[in-house]
DNA sequence: TCGCCATCCTTGCAAGTGCAAGTACCTCAG
DNA sequence: CTGAGGTACTTGCACTTGCAAGGATGGCGA
């Protein structure tokens, strides 16, 4: 129950690491990983919400709809937004109150529910889209040049792992 | 209102993407790096929380603490964690429920206030660090190689922004 | 010294989230 | 045809979060 101000606290984490992973390899890049994610997620999300209005959840929920060809079923939507099934049946309800998306059940499967962008919906991410992308382009593609890009996408994609959410 | 199964919208973003960044040099990229994230954490959490107990939220913030030497102030390990003061405030409470973590008043100062970690908390840290540390060693570190990591070390770290979180 | 403003932390409140349970539906073996 | 088991989505609930407001203290110019 007592604080411990001992300094050789200050490499407790450091000795951690080197004795699981010789020499802490790869452990700073994990490290900048997360806090790049996390400070340019955060601003993304703010300056989409003053920009637009939109939040940065609804967004990716439009936009990913729109890859997806305009339609997609729950449960795909939810994986590709990274987000729980009930959380999406969540999100679908307040983009319906707003009209920019539209709930229609499945023809092929009783149980399914197929969520569909409105045109309300097209007209929107057209006009949200741009100012986003814009942002991504300055804050993340900008510093970068096209080998770091390159070996980004490369690396990143064989970490990817398949997991669900929710 | 209407749903929109228009065909084009498959291409929409894509359109939208070209016109802002020429080519859409990047945005693969960004892509990937949000879909990477979002799946190790994901994975990680889980993992951390079945192996250990510990949420994912209390092992960032008690290893935060260690690499800051065992002491910290609010503010700065509200940042150092990504999240806000008042996010930290609740979680430092619960820490502090758990003998995990000592809140000290400053010395020098009278409005802030000092948490350190407890021995319990050197304790319990260093009983679930090597198993978090291994995971991400395994599904970070292993897949990629030295130039790689090199790499999107020093990307990553251009593109961090300093920015404060709640 | 006084007064004003900034900083540090905490708390009220309104969302948002995920898990687990519930409902509806499909599939398929017997 | 029937019943067991799986899948798709929604809802109840408990929890966490962040913003905004509040209380306390520090710093600094007049």
């Amino acid at each position: 129950m007592q604080v411990v101000p001992d300094p050789k606290i200050a490499g407790l984490i450091d000795r951690l690491v080197s004795e699981v992973v010789p020499g802490g390899r790869g452990i700073a890049a994990w490290m900048a990983l997360l806090r790049a994610h996390a400070t340019l997620v955060r601003q993304l999300a703010v300056d989409l919400v003053e920009e637009t209005g939109l939040t940065l959840g609804d967004y990716d929920v439009l936009s990913q709809l729109a890859l997806a060809g305009g339609v997609s079923r729950m449960t795909d939507l939810a994986n590709r937004a990274f987000s729980s099934r009930s959380g999406m049946t969540r999100r679908v309800d307040r983009l319906v109150d707003e009209g920019l998306v539209r709930r229609t059940g499945s023809d092929a499967d009783g149980r399914g529910v197929v969520v569909g962008l409105t045109k309300a919906g097209v007209a929107r991410l057209s006009a949200t889209a741009p100012a986003h992308i814009r942002r991504v382009a300055e804050l993340f593609v900008a510093p970068l040049d096209d080998e770091e890009l390159a070996v980004m996408e490369h690396a990143l994609e064989k970490v990817t792992l398949n997991c669900t959410f929710g």
